[in-house]
DNA sequence: GTCTATATCCTGATAGAC
DNA sequence: GTCTATCAGGATATAGAC
């Protein structure tokens, strides 16, 4: 084992903590089910928050370059991106299809929607600078896209925005109770997407209260 | 000190575990803060999990009352609630005016948003046991009044409600960066209503994909 | 009902041999 | 880089006097 062991922390600590939170997995459960030394945490990372930081650092900088590039492609044409295709760009790499993307990724949307709401506040402000430029750009995005809105309403709107897919990530299904239908699987990201866009946009492009 | 002692624990431990999650809340903290002896929780409750159960149902179930109280009223007229109305008889008790309102019930709304996301599935089950009714209730007010939107549609839509509004409660302020202007205080809750209905009614009545 | 004192366990982190 | 052994502290829960 070398530069393997890193990995294979990152990728059963990322996995616990989706499932079971970071305060209650230990670093003595992570290293025994990753099959790796207790001591090989601090040695590869440091400390167990360092290690919660390594692993967000891992998936969000992609996850962020890539929404980033969409959304430059999408400002090269001459007319302004409709709201749609914005959403889009914003959306569509953190619901890929399944089939050809490692699982862990997957996972990691769900640890990611639950730390979004539950975290302490340190770990909130780190993945927040992780967040920075996404956040500014999109916010620009939109804000041309729909120019009659106000500031502190685009401001709350974005908000809601991020409530709604960090919820959605989260996949708590808190619905199971609303209707008969089950709630369809966490194969078909596709159809989420085709559900997920239309609510953001009416609900950004909604008249003034 | 005699039933008073419960209360005084309930009271700091909502305020605690609203700051700092469970896990890094002790009952140590707890008891010292709130002068009371670190026995005391046992005798009264039973365990952490006990206590922490009984903090939601002291808030959750007046709450949701107050909710099916409301829709119910509104159902007595001869033709059916309007969407906003419906939405306003559930988010109007979570949204009180502050200055005559117990500050423990806003702290509890932070620590709902948060718990909705990020707690174990144990608590999350006994939570969702909490809402049972209310979901059920106002997910058939909501298809009233939306006849022509397909059930899964329907589903889906109430799950995106859910987190625009838990995540709007834990208050995390995800947003600072999107703008220069600053989130409004926590004070002026109507304004977040006034901002929170026309985004989910649009939202909820949004033309299929 | 309240308190002191303590049992039992588990945590993150580290020192030091290999 | 990896391992064993261990430290120092904090956790929940309880036994038993008052």
């Amino acid at each position: 084992m070398q530069d393997d062991t890193r990995e294979r922390i990152l990728n059963m600590a990322e996995a616990l903590f989706a499932e079971q939170g970071f305060a209650h997995t230990s670093l003595r459960t992570i290293t025994t089910r990753a099959r790796v030394n207790l001591a090989a945490v601090n040695y590869h990372f440091g400390s167990k928050e360092a290690l919660i930081q390594a692993i967000f650092s891992r998936r969000l900088v992609p996850l962020n370059r890539e929404r980033l590039n969409r959304l430059a492609e999408l400002e090269t044409g001459a007319a302004p991106p409709t709201l749609e295709a914005i959403l889009e760009a914003f959306i569509a790499p953190t619901l890929k299809d399944p089939a050809d993307t490692d699982p862990g990724e997957i996972r990691f949307m769900r640890l990611l929607g639950r730390t979004q709401a539950g975290a302490s506040r340190p770990l909130r402000e780190f993945v927040h600078t992780l967040y920075a430029e996404v956040l500014d750009r999109f916010g620009g995005a939109i804000s041309r896209a729909l120019p009659e809105l106000p500031q502190p309403e685009l401001y709350w709107r974005v908000h809601f925005m991020m409530g709604v897919l960090s919820y959605t990530q989260a996949g708590t299904a808190t619905m199971k109770l609303v209707s008969d239908c089950d709630p369809p699987g966490a194969e078909d990201q596709a159809a989420l997407q085709r559900r997920l866009i239309p609510f953001l946009a009416a609900g950004l492009r909604a008249p003034l209260g």
